[in-house]
Formats: structure tokens, sequence, C-alpha cells
DNA sequence: CCGCGATGTGCAATACGATTGCAAGTGCAA
DNA sequence: TTGCACTTGCAATCGTATTGCACATCGCGG
């Protein structure tokens, strides 16, 4: 048993085949994140889980466990306030490639296709070795 | 006396001239930002201005103080310490260069010089408005 | 050169997100 | 089913950012 009807991995053998026990912090964190559109912070999910009786810490370190496991990415928008968002199952989760973060809706993008490489790719070989391109600003939506 | 030897206004012409008081702590955390290569964390300056007997909640106004006269800027870096640099005397207050934070010792570097502009522009145009850009990474000491 | 009022400073306290220690509880492989 | 390492809950703690308030100071006008 190894999916859903919609084809998705259910958040419980996601949570194990990234090497994580599933437990149900785990399991309704991730829940939590992939119901969402939208990033979440820490507080907003804590709240959510706090009817279950989960513990802001546990939220804390499920998330985290959540992120170093690959199923979700943690990010902020300038505010001090960490945002989480699940990672769409099926993109690697060490694919690398710049993000733009809308300061404003919060949405990040990818910008894979982007030829953001050949100037920069220089300069980060003087640099040493970049791991992480971060665009910020308002998106187009935005304006 | 408009100006020192090296064409440069002083601290405190600087300081005057964007309509503040040129007060003794003002002057000193201009001077450290002045000094400094590296954008520096508002602990940074701190301890710097500490032996002067210079409180970090003075510190912390001097800074936002500078940064609302638009003779310093505010930013960060995804580790939720803001940083401080100083505008360079000439540029516009509005100028904006990418960043880069070496994860491993938290330094951050100006890429100001560095040739990012002309392939990342575009696709800026075509995301929205970037109003900033961050590299993080390892720095060739940290690897 | 001096006094005065507006402004800035020092100290201490606070806000708040992030993070951890520890003991009790629980998942899961054998 | 059992054992043990891993998790959780609770409360305490940490660090950055920020503010209140009484005192000190800047710098203008006299």
């Amino acid at each position: 048993m190894a999916g859903n009807t919609d084809g998705t991995i259910s958040a419980q053998e996601a949570i194990r085949a990234a090497g994580l026990r599933a437990t149900p912090a785990r399991v309704a964190t991730l829940l939590v994140l992939r119901r969402s559109a939208a990033p979440l912070t820490h507080a907003e999910v804590s709240a959510e889980l706090a009817e279950a009786a989960i513990d802001k810490a546990t939220v804390f370190r499920s998330l985290s466990a959540l992120v170093d496991a690959g199923l979700s990415r943690r990010f902020e928008v300038g505010d001090h306030v960490y945002r989480f968002e699940q990672v769409v199952p099926g993109e690697a989760a060490t694919h690398r490639h710049p993000h733009f973060l809308c300061t404003v809706c919060g949405v990040v993008s990818c910008l894979d296709h982007a030829g953001v490489s050949s100037g920069i790719r220089r300069v980060c070989e003087t640099i040493g070795d970049v791991t992480d391109i971060v665009l910020r600003g308002r998106c187009r939506e935005c304006q």
C-alpha cells in the first residue's frame, strides 16, 4: 500500500520513506503543510495542531525533522519568521535552482529555467561554493 | 570644512546633512559601518561600540536613525539577524547589490562589483520587482 | 558665552520566536 | 510481544529586537 487513489503517497508513507518514524505529530504536521496552498509559519502550523494537543516545541521539531528529511522546506521572507511549505513529491529535494520569493504574498517560485547561470556562476566560483540563490521582491500579482 | 583629504564627507557632516543631530553615538556608529568591508549585525556594531560605553539600545536606535536618514541600509540574509552597511556616499540610497552569506562562518560579503546583473536583470523583469538578491553557501575559507 | 527646549542616551525591562533539557511515552524491528 | 532508541510534552531558556522612562546632551537663539 504505497499510495492513495490520487496517486500521491500518504503522509505516513512519505515520512517513513524519508527514514523517519511516522509519529502522529509528524504525520499531522505534514498534512497541514500539504493542505495549505501557501507557506505557513511555525505559529500557524502550531495553532492548527494545538487542537490535536500537539505542543509547539514538538511542532517545531517535527517541522525541522521534515525539513532535514527533505519533505518540507524552510525559508523566511524578511519578517524574521520562518515559513514552511511542503516539498512537492516528485521534485528532488536536492535539486538546486534559484528561488524567487515574493515578500508580499510569500509565494516561492522556482527559476529552474532561468538564465541566471552564466554570469553568476563565475562569481560563485570566486566566492566559494554557492549552494543557494534567492531573489526577493514582489511578484507580478503583488505589484 | 565639508570633507576630508580623501574627498569623503566626514561622518559628522554626513549625519548633519541628513537632517540628524550629530551625536557621538551616531557618529561612532556610522564610522564603524564605514570602516567595515562587510555588512555588520547589530550585535557586531554593538560589541565594537561597547568599548565606547555606548549602549546596545542606543546602537539600535542609531542604526535605525541612519537607515531612516538614508545613510545606511538594513537587510537580512535569512538567518534572522539584520545586517547593516553604509550607503556609499554618492550612490543612491536605493542602490542594491547582491550579498553572499557563508552559512558556515556567517560572514556576509557584498557583490557590488560582480557582473551578476546582465543575465539576472532580465529574469527579474519577468518575475516582477526584485528588491534583493542573496547567495548562500560556503566561502573559500570554510571549504 | 549661556540657557533652554527638543532630542538622544543609558539602563532595565519586555516581547516574542526559536530552541533545548529532561523525564515519560511511543514506534517499530526483531 | 518486548526492548530500546527515538519522540513528545512541559517548562525553562536563549538571543534578537524593541520600548519606557528618567537623565544627559545638542545646538539654536539670545
